[in-house]
DNA sequence: CCCTAAGCGAGACGGTACGTCATGTCTTTGT
DNA sequence: ACAAAGACATGACGTACCGTCTCGCTTAGGG
């Protein structure tokens, strides 16, 4: 289960062990640190090939290219995280979550996942691995933490909550993406707050900013 | 004035012309077939050359990379379009340009665009020039269509405007850059209108859906 | 002694011995068809291992490379072959097996021959081997006829056996190598009784071309 | 006419300049010095590249593999060397020929020659190459002096020049690329001398002799 | 009206990284 | 214990595209 497994263990056979655990180990700590050192838009297999001291070939048999290796990476220091945070009230998960994520992508990670979907724009198969591993399972979580407000009633049950997923985190990868604006929770709870509230006037309910004083812990 | 200027143009010195027209034109439409052909991912400056009949020297001489190119392509795409599009309440102008944008970021011209946004995470000249050149004139127009706007009272006076911006257009980017969902006019209206409802229920006014319902004249 | 011994059999140890029946085979009949599939070029132990069902390391502990596995193909090939004819004048033996050389090395076989003889040119251990275990015997053979021509009185006893075989073997190789000419036991004739005759005028013996009548047997 | 030519130069039009006159001279030094250091075996195309300081993409741009460029550098130090005698009877620039090219192959120079020979096993167009660029203008030579030699009475003019060729050439090529035997003019005499005079006895005749002492002048 | 400087085509060039191939060794796993 | 299966480091391959650079050829426009 805690099993070491490669980008392609997917495919999921038995005996498809993925890279033995010192490549796969060397080759991530080598990744991390040269897309600390250089940014992924200069990360090239080559220096990880060297860095690691695990051959181009062997890289290439587990890894498909050098955004395949950098998502592992990513991963792999996304992943102990406190991204699936629950208790309280489902929309102040919500709101954690999504200052968590802005925090994750306001740092130094944001820069991989930014170089990454830079690639992925080339690259399809980038595309969907990124989707598939990293952006998947937050919008999912996203989407039950929804599910769960409409049921608490701090979310309108009438909105398609793909629309509700796209307002809300649309505008972190706006900034990482477009405008390069700072991303900060700080940012992205005035947004937050914005879009429960509604842009229009005549929304002033000390409901909502009920909520949203609650949930202002986490800065 | 009316001269045809390469990106550089900018400068504005005495003699420097930019590029003389028939050299300008024989790339930018090279480049546009390219780009519908093979996509700006596998654009190369050499195909333009090769295809516009203009020696790469004079191409680099006139613009910094394809990226350059490829965007002075894109905004020749772009202008005689009808954005800047005026009249009636700047609420009613301001659902129509976003429309008017997912259209055409869901056409043809937002790969160009994604492409484009795809090298600027690796290249910051990239990403300056994007904003500026692309990105700047249309969040312009949209804060003042926000600032009139309000001063009309369709829009909430406390909010930031970078944050509304942030909270209108980062959906789109989102769905072109990151999750690969169709963007439609249609899809966007129903985001502006949750946008300015709310997400918070107790969300009910006329006022607002009753906007939405005058302004749904462009597909 | 009738055990099947790989390349390092030689070396006669006690407990060495040799490739597992089934694994010669296997490699052996792999090789074979390799060979006259894709040829010596394109031999690759990878491809070996894969279509005998024997491993890559297995193979490797047995012969030494690729050539050695490909000669061990080869001399399998030409043993049971009726190289070493005797009976008849010294000279009859002599020109036929100059004749069944040259159809060896006009036929597919040559061309491992040739290809072995090509890696040969970058290792010295091919070379080695090759000098060793398929030339060594063929020209102590072709010395030994020679002595016993030259007794007979059909060879001149006045010369270096080593030039004489330079001259009756050097132009087969020179075909198979150099020039590419075909190779035919015919063409070889023609060469035998020049070079039994001198090249110089004045060589007018119908004693020669008796012997040449007479040994015009195999094809 | 002595216009720095490339390998390609072949295909003969006016603009196919072949490499720049600085490139060749640079990469044609490198192959020398690595030849002579490290021997064709292991001469490879990185190397030279780092060594001349041209880019590789270059070299393949007017070589098509290693061997192309080694071949090209052997041949300029073939070139000016003195091989195209002439003067007196043909029958001693014959001998003549034969004994340079011995000491050629015997030298240095040889184990270029054989490495190509090598590779030439493996790559049709290698051989090709070798044939026509290498081999042809010495055969083509030898063959001219076979004509004069036979019409001044000091060789049959019953015989095949192939076959004559390759009696008089093949040894020196057997001894190269298979036995490995030292390759000297004087080895070169006693054989040239054999062919001559014929192996069977009965050739016994002061004519022949008489020449070869006369043409005993290079070592 | 020429004649000089610029714009320009053509494409050679050095460089960096790519992704692939085959080698020969080493490790794991199952008998 | 032997061997299958195959992971692995190594090192070279040949290709692609980049952005720079030199060549001459044209083609104005200022003398």
């Amino acid at each position: 289960m805690n099993e070491p497994t490669g980008a392609r263990g997917q495919g999921g056979g038995t005996t498809a062990l993925g890279p033995r655990v010192r490549v796969r180990r060397a080759v991530m700590e080598a990744t991390k640190a040269l897309l600390e050192e250089v940014g992924f838009a200069r990360l090239t297999v080559d220096a990880i090939a060297e860095r690691s001291g695990v051959g181009k070939a062997t890289i290439y048999r587990w890894w498909n290219n050098r955004a395949d290796v950098a998502m592992d990476a990513l991963l792999e220091e996304r992943d102990p995280e406190g991204w699936f945070v629950g208790e309280g009230p489902a929309i102040d998960s919500l709101r954690n979550q999504l200052s968590v994520a802005s925090d994750f992508l306001g740092g130094p990670r944001g820069t991989i996942v930014a170089g990454l979907l830079g690639d992925a724009q080339h690259d399809p198969e980038i595309a969907r691995a990124f989707r598939q591993r990293f952006l998947g399972p937050l919008l999912e979580l996203t989407g039950e933490l929804l599910t769960a407000a409409a049921k608490e009633g701090d979310v309108r049950a009438d909105l398609d909550h793909d629309t509700l997923i796209d307002m809300l985190t649309g505008p972190l990868y706006f900034r990482l993406l477009v405008t390069g604006q700072p991303l900060s929770a700080a940012a992205t709870r005035q947004l937050v707050d914005a879009a429960l509230q509604g842009v229009s006037p005549a929304a002033a309910r000390g409901h909502v900013s009920g909520v949203a004083r609650r949930s202002g812990r986490r800065a």
